[in-house]
DNA sequence: CCATTTCTTAAAAAATCTTTAAAGGATAAA
DNA sequence: TTTATCCTTTAAAGATTTTTTAAGAAATGG
């Protein structure tokens, strides 16, 4: 059985793909076309699939559908559309992961990892958030910005895990305090600011102007969202 | 499993609706007909329908009343009625939600995410409150004007809620910046009629005649209504 | 039609909230 | 214990929102 069938039409990207997999040690089959990718899942078995929403002819979405008539092989999909909506909602066409283009391989790699644990080995999953190109991975309490790790505190972590399970919503500052400080904390109210600011400078492109963490006048933060 | 199947005849909008809806990452259906559309639901799960009221043969109300007698399908109408009563009528039959044309794109992708999520995932409900073609988004305290966001702030937003909640009542000033800015609030009841003016800046298509928020002399406001 | 009251508008002032930087305390590691 | 790191507090600077003010416009009632 090969491990990774990967559907991708990008001649040069697929290659990479390709070289990267197999040097993280799994067989890997490379379709250009969802015609032609179908018809090997129909073949042969593969442990998941890598597969690109936008392809020539049937597209990553009706490729899915297809494939879900018949069999509930793992799907990671690629895609190159950046809008929040088609990313979250992407989900709901029957895909396990989603990953957005351009993306970092080794997010790539914990993705693969987490989908075949999730898959095949139960016993130790291994659990990752992912918000644009922000991942943490919560078991080791690692985040990732894109393709570098960012150092990060406790404090900082718990803090990010907690606004990142709350996406696009707004975080009332005295309840995002008792979230994560706890109830009976002593603790100044304004810490929360300064961790934020933390954070920002860590994860903003432009700290000054906040796009992940914004602020919401005399209520509290949202992270993500418009 | 489809997400969503769309039921209305006008070729034009059918195909906008359905584009508009993939491109959120749903997977679409598309019947031009009560008769198809109701076969489609007994031979395939969807999880919610979108519903046009006027339809050549049997019309929207009529298919709502036969889905009901077998299922608890979650169905979103759309209609080009804007009088009351069709909306009441809808509500009647069994509509979950209910959408005025013409719409915008992105309240009617507000309101089938709110809807999935009041159906799928009870855990976080959104909440929209929707008048004419203002909606406000309660958890993110976000207001849309037709298909634009607007940017208000904090007494604004709570001020319009609360006029949103109480649609087309006449408001005692008194009452009004009491409920606001609390009973033993030393401010200048000046403030309001600030705030009011601001709202209708926003708000209004023109702010010197508003037909949304009308003023009621010697009285206080009302928020919509004749 | 005029005086009076009430409402709108604009702009300045005040109040409030947020960010930022820096220092001291706490905690954990060496 | 010493050292380094992380957390909290504080205070000042910076932003934004809210309130106040005052003048002009509109409506009401005689």
């Amino acid at each position: 059985m090969t491990d990774i069938l990967v559907i991708e039409d990008n001649e040069e990207l697929g290659q990479l793909i390709t070289d990267f997999l197999k040097r993280e040690g799994y067989s890997v089959a490379w379709e250009k076309n969802a015609e032609d990718g179908l018809k090997l899942v129909g073949e042969a078995a593969f442990k998941m699939l890598l597969l690109d929403v936008m392809l020539p002819g049937m597209n990553g979405y009706e490729a899915l559908q297809e494939i879900r008539r018949n069999q509930k092989l793992p799907v990671l999909m690629m895609s190159a559309k950046t809008d929040e909506q088609s990313k979250v909602l992407g989900f709901e066409v029957g895909a396990d992961d989603y990953i957005d283009k351009p993306f970092s391989f080794k997010v790539l790699g914990l993705k693969i990892k987490a989908l075949m644990k999730r898959t095949y080995d139960l016993a130790e999953e291994r659990q990752l958030l992912t918000y644009g190109n922000i991942t943490l991975d919560v078991g080791a309490r690692t985040v990732f910005k894109g393709d570098e790790q960012v150092q990060i505190t406790g404090k900082e972590y718990e803090l990010l895990e907690y606004m990142m399970r709350h996406p696009e919503q707004i975080l009332n500052k005295d309840k995002l305090f008792n979230e994560i400080w706890g109830v009976d904390c002593f603790s100044d109210l304004g810490s929360l600011n300064v961790h934020i600011r933390w954070l920002r400078e860590k994860l903003e492109e432009d700290p000054k102007n906040p796009k992940l963490i914004k602020t919401v006048w005399r209520v509290g933060y949202q992270f993500g969202g418009t």
